[in-house]
DNA sequence: GGAACGATTGAT
DNA sequence: TCAATCGTTCCT
């Protein structure tokens, strides 16, 4: 199974490549699906990574997991945000999901988010795992299956089942995303939030979106 | 044991 | 610009 994730985006590889892949990709979870606009990638050689130093805990375990796993985290004491680990097993890379256009579930979004404009639903890590209702225990699971295509076939799965990215051009095309992005269309920047290692252009988003936590300037 | 600090968000 | 809010990290 692990083998075959390498047949729709190949993620074991460095986490900066990676993660311009996944925009325009959609992520499905529990009656909600979303197109994803913005990622950045951490490494654990860089100390902004909560895997720098090989620090293995019971938080960041799951982020040492092999590639296409979900690791999921709880940050400033309330926010919940969501990685797809990339890279070798064991290496600590992962990509963080920040931003995504609300495709699939909207009433449902705005339920979770307790939030009614459509802009601020899933613009930001912490908002795009609320509205999708990625919880906790999504964590250390694959978020890819070789067998689920498209985000009508991620529906179709048991409601109870966790975060899956697909990548269907058709849903990216419904809301204006044209699959494959030329290079031109994917924009570079500095990761938000951070206090280290704040040089690297490691922030990737569709350039000029609205649906991006922050433009990139 | 204790202090400081978050890969954030929403209100002022 | 600032408070909310609590697990993780790091120091004593």
């Amino acid at each position: 199974m692990a083998d075959r994730i390498a047949d729709f985006i190949d993620l074991e590889r460095p986490p900066e490549l990676v993660a311009p892949e996944l925009l325009g990709c959609s992520v499905v979870c529990r009656g909600t699906a979303a197109v994803i606009v913005e990622a950045e990638a951490y490494h654990e050689s860089e100390p902004a990574a909560h895997s720098y130093g090989r620090r293995i805990t019971r938080r960041t375990q799951h982020l040492f997991g092999p590639p296409g796993t979900c690791y999921v985290y709880f940050t400033y004491g309330m926010h919940w945000c969501m990685n797809v680990v990339t890279g070798r097993e064991g290496e600590g890379a992962a990509v963080l999901l920040r931003a995504a256009i609300p495709l699939t579930g909207v009433d449902l979004m705005r339920e979770r988010r307790g939030r009614d404009r459509l802009r601020e639903l899933c613009a930001g890590p912490a908002r795009l795992v609320q509205a999708l209702d990625v919880r906790e225990t999504d964590g250390g699971r694959s978020m890819f299956d070789p067998r689920v295509e498209t985000v009508a076939a991620a529906l179709r799965r048991d409601r109870r089942a966790g975060p899956i990215i697909v990548r269907d051009v058709e849903a990216a095309r419904s809301v204006g995303v044209e699959l494959p992005l030329r290079a031109a269309q994917i924009a570079t920047g500095r990761r938000i939030g951070i206090s280290k290692a704040v040089e690297l252009p490691w922030r990737f988003g569709l350039a000029e979106s609205a649906w991006t936590s922050k433009p990139f300037s």
